[in-house]
RNA sequence: GGCCCCUUGGUGUAAUUGGUUAACACAUCGCCCUUUCAAGGCGAAGAGUACGGGUUCAACUCCCGUAGGGGUCACCA
C-alpha cells in the first residue's frame, strides 16, 4: 500500500436498493479515485442482522454496475484487503475490541436494554441537556466482570470516552469542526450478538483497507469524533475526511421516499440514462467552476476536486434531470438509441409487432430532437405503431374545417399517382393541392396529421407521412374521412 | 432540548485567495421559425447575496450577533 496512492471506498449498507444520495457519494468517491490515480473500493456494511433484506446485496451491486462505477476491489473483485463483507470479518473486529479493553479504552457493559431505556427516560425527565450512558459498568470490579462472564451474561463493548481535550475534525469540505468530549457518548462498539456497530467496523476496516480519504454524507459528521477517538486509541493515523452535503426534498428536509423516488433503480425503470443521472447527481453539490453543467463522465473525472464541493444541501429537482436526460440522449449514437427503443418496445404492447430497423431508425431520426426519453417514442407516439382509434376532439374543433374532407381527398388522389414517393414528394404533393385550392398549406397539414395520427402534435408532418408510407397514409386518411366529420358534427 | 453544520433569484450552480451593472443553466413568460411541437433561435421577468451590526477607501467574499433550515443524539447504518 503506497502512501501516495489514494484509496477511497463506498460503503453502503444493503437496505434493499441504492439511494440516489448514495449514488452521489459513490460517484464522488469514484471521481476522486480516478482523478488522483487511486483505488475505489466497494465494501458492504452488513452488520445489522435484524435488517437483513433478501437480495439486497445483489441488487446493490447490479445497480452500481449499471451506472458503471467500476470498483477496483470489492465483492467479486478480490483485492488484498478483503473480505469486503463486514459480516465476514467478525473475528477482526473482536481482536481490536479486545485490544481496546486491554488498554482501558473500552469496557464490557452488562446493562440490560431495560436499564438503558430507564436511564434515558430519567435523564430526559431531569431535563439533562443530553442523554448519555452513565459509565455504570466501567466501575465493575474484576470479580464482578468474571462472574458475569462465567454466567454467560450477555454484554456489549463500549468505547471509554475519557476526559481530555476537544476533538478536532479536519474536513476537506467543512474545514475545522470541534467537539468537546462531554458531548461524546460511550458508543457501543460490539453488540450482544458479537457483531460490531458501524463505528467500530468502519474505523477498523478503513484502517485495514488503507483508506486515505473518507468521503461520506454529512449525517456522519456528528459521529466522526467517536471515530477519531478510536483511531487515536488504536494508534492509527487519521484518514482525510470529507463530509458531503445532503440531498433534500423540495421542502428542504432530507430526501425521502415519501416525496418521490429515491432509488436509483426507479430512475432506471423510468427510462433515465445513467449518464444523465450521474451528471445530475454530480451537479447537486459540485461544479467545475466554469459554468458548464453538461458533464460526461470523463469531464467529471478530469475536473473533480473535493475542494469545490459545496457545503449546503441541494434540493433534488427533477426538472433539471429531465433536461439533462434529453441533452445526453442527443449525444448518443443512433444505433445505441435503436437498441434502447427495441428494449422499450419489447416491454410495450407492441412487443409482437415485426418492426424492421430501418423503420425504427426513421422514427428515431424524426423524434430524437424533440423528446427527453426514448420511452416517449413509444408512449407518446403510438401512431407509429398502430392506427389511431380516436381523434383528438380539441384538434378537430380547431383544425378541421369545412373543406378538410375535399382537400384530403384530393391529396389522396395525388398520392395514389406517386410511385415510391420520397419525403419531399409528400410535401410537393400537399403544396400542390393547397395551391390548386388557393389556400395555405396549413389548411391541409393539420387535417393530414390529425387523420393519420389522431393527435395534433408529433414530428414534422412530412416526416410522419413518409415514415408511415404511401399505402398506410392513404388508408388512414380514408378511414378518418369516414369518422371525423361525424365527430365534428357532434361536438359543434 | 444539547451539540454540530448550512444560508447567492422558484431550483441547481458561478463570481480572479475583498474591487463585476452579481454570471450561467433548469423552470416560467413572450416573440420568431418549421403553418404541428415536446426541439431550436431571440428576448423578458426574477436575487443585491437570510437579517443586523462591525472591519475596510471598498464586503457575496473577513469578524460578531440574531433568525431560519438541516443533521445528529440507538446493541441502524
Amino acid at each position: 500500500m503506497n502512501d501516495k496512492t489514494p484509496r477511497v471506498r463506498f460503503a453502503p449498507s444493503p437496505t434493499g436498493y441504492l439511494h440516489v444520495g448514495g449514488l452521489r457519494t459513490a460517484l464522488y468517491n469514484y471521481l476522486f479515485a480516478k482523478r488522483n490515480g487511486g483505488k475505489f473500493i466497494l465494501r458492504i456494511e452488513d452488520t445489522d442482522r435484524n435488517r437483513f433484506v433478501e437480495g439486497a446485496v445483489e441488487n446493490l451491486i447490479d445497480t452500481i454496475n449499471w451506472v458503471g462505477l467500476d470498483y477496483d476491489e470489492g465483492p467479486n473483485k478480490d483485492g488484498e484487503t478483503g473480505p469486503y463483507f463486514q459480516s465476514e470479518r467478525l473475528s477482526i473486529y473482536k481482536k481490536y475490541a479486545d485490544q481496546l479493553i486491554e488498554q482501558g479504552d473500552a469496557y464490557r457493559c452488562f446493562c440490560t436494554t431495560e436499564r438503558l431505556s430507564a436511564l434515558r427516560e430519567e435523564q430526559q425527565k431531569a431535563k439533562l441537556p443530553q442523554a448519555k450512558y452513565d459509565k455504570h459498568c466501567l466501575h465493575l470490579s474484576k470479580d464482578e466482570i468474571e462472574k458475569n462472564l462465567s454466567e454467560g451474561k450477555p454484554h456489549i463493548v463500549r468505547l471509554n470516552v475519557k476526559e481530555g481535550e476537544n476533538v478536532l475534525i479536519r474536513d476537506i469540505v467543512r474545514d475545522e469542526v470541534e467537539f468537546t468530549r462531554e458531548v461524546i457518548d460511550d458508543q457501543v462498539l460490539i453488540k450482544t450478538d458479537g457483531f460490531p456497530t458501524y463505528h467500530m467496523a468502519n474505523v477498523v476496516d478503513d484502517y485495514l483497507m488503507g483508506i486515505t480519504h473518507v468521503i461520506r454524507g454529512e449525517e456522519w459528521l456528528s459521529s466522526t469524533p467517536k471515530h477519531i477517538l478510536l483511531y487515536n486509541a488504536l494508534g492509527w493515523k487519521l484518514p482525510q475526511f470529507a463530509h458531503l452535503p445532503l440531498l433534500l426534498n423540495a421542502d428542504r428536509s432530507k430526501l425521502s421516499k415519501r416525496q418521490g423516488d429515491v432509488a436509483v433503480e426507479d430512475y432506471k425503470a423510468k427510462g433515465y440514462l445513467k449518464e444523465a443521472l450521474l451528471n445530475f447527481v454530480a451537479l447537486l453539490g459540485w461544479s467545475a467552476g466554469d459554468n458548464e453543467e453538461f458533464f460526461t463522465i470523463d469531464y467529471m473525472i478530469e475536473n473533480f476536486s473535493l475542494e469545490r464541493v459545496h457545503k449546503a444541501g441541494a434540493i433534488f429537482n427533477i426538472e433539471k434531470l429531465d433536461w439533462l436526460n434529453a441533452e445526453h440522449l442527443r449525444t448518443k449514437d443512433k444505433s445505441l438509441i435503436l437498441n434502447m427503443l427495441k428494449e422499450e418496445l419489447k416491454v410495450s404492447k407492441y412487443k409482437d409487432l415485426q418492426l424492421n430497423d430501418d423503420f425504427l431508425l426513421l422514427i428515431i431520426e424524426a423524434m430524437i430532437e424533440r423528446v427527453s426519453f426514448v420511452r416517449e417514442f413509444v408512449d407518446n407516439s403510438p401512431y407509429f405503431f398502430e392506427r389511431p382509434s380516436t381523434y383528438d376532439e380539441s384538434v378537430i374543433k380547431k383544425r378541421w374545417k369545412d373543406d378538410s374532407v375535399e382537400l384530403l381527398q384530393k391529396y389522396v388522389e395525388k398520392l395514389s399517382a406517386l410511385e415510391n414517393p420520397i419525403k419531399e414528394d409528400y410535401e410537393t404533393a400537399l403544396k400542390q393541392v393547397a395551391e390548386e385550392a388557393e389556400c395555405g398549406a396549413g389548411r391541409l397539414i393539420h387535417p393530414a396529421r390529425l387523420a393519420t395520427s389522431g393527435v395534433g402534435i408529433g414530428p414534422g408532418v412530412y416526416d410522419l407521412l413518409y415514415i408511415l408510407g404511401k399505402e398506410e397514409v392513404i388508408e388512414r386518411i380514408i378511414e378518418a374521412l369516414k369518422v371525423i366529420p361525424e365527430i365534428k358534427l357532434k361536438i359543434s
